[in-house]
DNA sequence: GATGCGCTTTAAATGC
DNA sequence: GCATTTAAAGCGCATC
């Protein structure tokens, strides 16, 4: 057996594995862009329907923020507006 | 009947509308969180078995290119080539 | 005189009105470059004074928007976080 | 002193500081989007002449990427051959 | 006027 | 924790 042999091995098992780590990664990222073209979708019927695409995903934005931050994010903005005089 | 009820009534209709639309979007965008911490799991995974993220990334990357983007890459290279001249 | 020919010369005389726009282009993409370098410079030391950079990004933001549609996109905003019950 | 008045002081001087970083960044931004309709005006000209703007640029970007990330891409696949075992 | 595409910008992950 | 790098979002344009 030399040292070659060995070393292939080795390699031919780790590639094995690797291969299956980057499948499985694989897969999943086919099912992200599934939905992501889900939500796009969504997105056009709500548009077809009439509403304002652009204030819904602020809306969605505002519903996924921890209110906590979103209120001290909130009062800074506030501070800064006060700052510079925007009304 | 007045203006303001007849607004209203619209307005209760398309909140109710709007609501479903984003309560829609915002499950796919739990499964698509899902997703992610999924694919970060096998990275960890694949991490702790002694591959590195990185190289694994770049792979991914690669074979996903492969496919389509290669060959785009291509298309527009030989479009490059033909405007210079370079037969 | 062959099509060949024909087609050569004013291919080639193409080509260097091409390369002309080209280079005039990319030598504006470097200065767009060197400008874009100097705003996250300025950006960096604003958050080394302390500033908070995502709050005035959203202030430059409000002051670049003309008052009209900011106002009217406040408002369908309000509309929409009103129907979903956003406090 | 109070503290209203050290507060009231140091968002004073804090709201001085502000206006200068967020004024000197609209001024470049302002240059930025002098130059962006530089670029825009040699497209329209280059189409009025009879140039294909998008072969252009994907030309530019080709251009682009030739000096560095197309090495950087090299590299990346010789990584990958490497993982996969491939002398 | 709507829709797709590309670029810019913004948020997030990762490594130092 | 910060700073770089990378994915995602938002935006504008250019086209049909």
């Amino acid at each position: 057996m030399t040292t070659g042999e060995i070393s292939d091995t080795s390699q031919t098992v780790a590639a094995g594995e690797l291969r299956a780590f980057i499948e499985r990664i694989e897969r999943l990222h086919e099912e992200r862009k599934t939905i992501a073209e889900d939500i796009s979708e969504i997105f056009s019927e709500a548009k077809g329907r009439g509403f304002d695409t652009k204030a819904m995903k602020s809306c969605i934005k505002l519903r996924a923020m921890d209110s906590t931050q979103r209120q001290e994010e909130e009062s800074i903005l506030e501070l800064y507006k006060a700052a510079l005089g925007i009304v």
